[in-house]
DNA sequence: CAGGTCATGTAATAAGTTACATGATTAA
DNA sequence: TTAATCATGTAACTTATTACATGACCTG
C-alpha cells in the first residue's frame, strides 16, 4: 500500500500525474516505479479520499492538465506513514533466485549469467555516480550543508551507490572464484 | 512471472507444496516469498502444463501428501529461464521511498525512523552470519570446495551478507550525520 | 478433549503490468 | 503530413495478500 504515499511524498509541489511519472523516471526508479495506468486511479481515489485536490489548468503545449495539491488531510497521511516506522516488506529478487539455482546450465552460461549482472549493476552505479556528481558540482552546500528535503535524498542516493557497488564487487568475487 | 521459475528449481527433490513453503522460510526468504495460497494453484497450473506430475503419499502424521517431481519438461523450462539471463525487475523499496521523505516528521522520529532500520538489517544480517557460521562449521569444503549445486547457493548467501552489511553501515553514517 | 502442527485448498481483494482508446500541439 | 511529445484515461490480465474452510493426527 506505498504508491499513494509516494505520490503523496512526491507532491510537496503541485504536480499533474503526467508531471510525477516523469520524477519516477529519474532517482525514483531505484527504488519505485509505475505506470500511468496505475498512477491515474491512485490519484483520483486520493481525491476521493480527501488527501488530493485537483484543478484543470491549461498546457501551454498538448491538452489541459489536471493538477493536484495535497491537502492538510494529505499531509497528514504521509506523516502518519511514516511515523508508523520503516515498512520492509519480503524483496523478491528474481536474479537472486535464479543465481541460487545456477548450477542448472552449463559453466559458460553460468559465467555469462554472472557477466552480464555486473555489467547491469555497473551501468546503474554509473548512473547514480553521474547523480551524485552533477549534483556536488552544481550545489556548494553538497552534502553536509543540504536542506533537510535535500539532505535525505542525498542519504537515499548514497545507499543506492554503496549496494550497487558491493553488488558489482561481489559479481567479480563470483568471477575469479569459478 | 518468477514464482513457478523458483518452484521449478526447489523441485530437484520431490516435495509437496507444504514443503516448499517451509523451504521459503528458511535461505530463500531473503530473495523471494510466497504464500500457500499461491503455492498450491502455481503447482497444480505447472502441472496442467506438464512441467511437473504428482503424486499422492501417505504421511508419517497428518492428512495424505500430494508430492511433486519436475518432468523432463520441468527441466527444460527451469533452464530457459536461466539462459535467458538475469531478471532485473524495479525494486520496489518502501523503507526507501520513506527515507526519501523523511525530512516531513521531526527530527527525533527521523533518528529513530533510521535506528529502527538499522536495527531491522542488523537483525538479518545476524541471521545470515550464523546461517554462514553453521554451514561452514559442519563442511569442511566450505566455502571453495563445495559441489556446485551448494556453490551458488553460497554465493548467494554472500551478497547478502554484503548487502546487509553495507545497509547496517550506511545507517550508522546517517545517524552520524544529523 | 484442547491446542498444535500437518496438509490441501478456495474466495475475495489489492497491487501491478500490458494493451488499448482518444485527442491536442509541435517540430521536421 | 507524419511522427513525437503532451495529456488523460479504461480494460483485461497477472501476481500477491488476507481471510476463510476443512480435516487428520499427535501431545499433554
Amino acid at each position: 500500500m506505498s504508491l499513494p504515499h509516494v505520490l503523496l511524498g512526491l507532491l510537496a509541489e503541485p504536480a499533474s500525474g503526467y508531471d510525477l511519472k516523469q520524477e519516477f523516471g529519474q532517482s525514483i526508479r531505484y527504488f519505485w516505479s509505475a505506470e500511468l495506468s496505475q498512477i491515474y486511479p491512485a490519484l483520483a481515489k486520493l481525491e476521493r479520499d480527501g488527501l488530493l485536490e485537483s484543478s484543470r489548468e491549461p498546457s501551454p503545449k498538448g491538452p489541459s492538465r489536471k493538477v493536484y495539491r495535497r491537502t492538510a488531510e494529505g499531509q497528514k497521511a504521509l506523516k502518519e506513514w511514516l511515523l508508523r516506522g520503516p515498512v520492509c516488506r519480503t524483496e523478491r529478487l528474481d536474479y537472486l533466485a535464479q543465481m541460487f539455482f545456477l548450477e542448472t546450465i552449463p559453466p559458460a552460461r553460468r559465467r555469462k549469467f554472472i557477466e552480464d549482472l555486473r555489467d547491469d549493476f555497473q551501468e546503474r552505479l554509473h548512473a547514480l555516480e553521474a547523480v551524485e556528481q552533477y549534483w556536488s558540482e552544481s550545489d556548494p552546500r553538497y552534502p553536509d550543508r543540504l536542506p533537510d528535503h535535500e539532505k535525505y535524498r542525498q542519504m537515499t542516493l548514497k545507499l543506492g551507490l554503496k549496494r550497487y557497488a558491493a553488488t558489482v564487487e561481489w559479481c567479480e568475487e563470483c568471477l575469479e572464484r569459478m
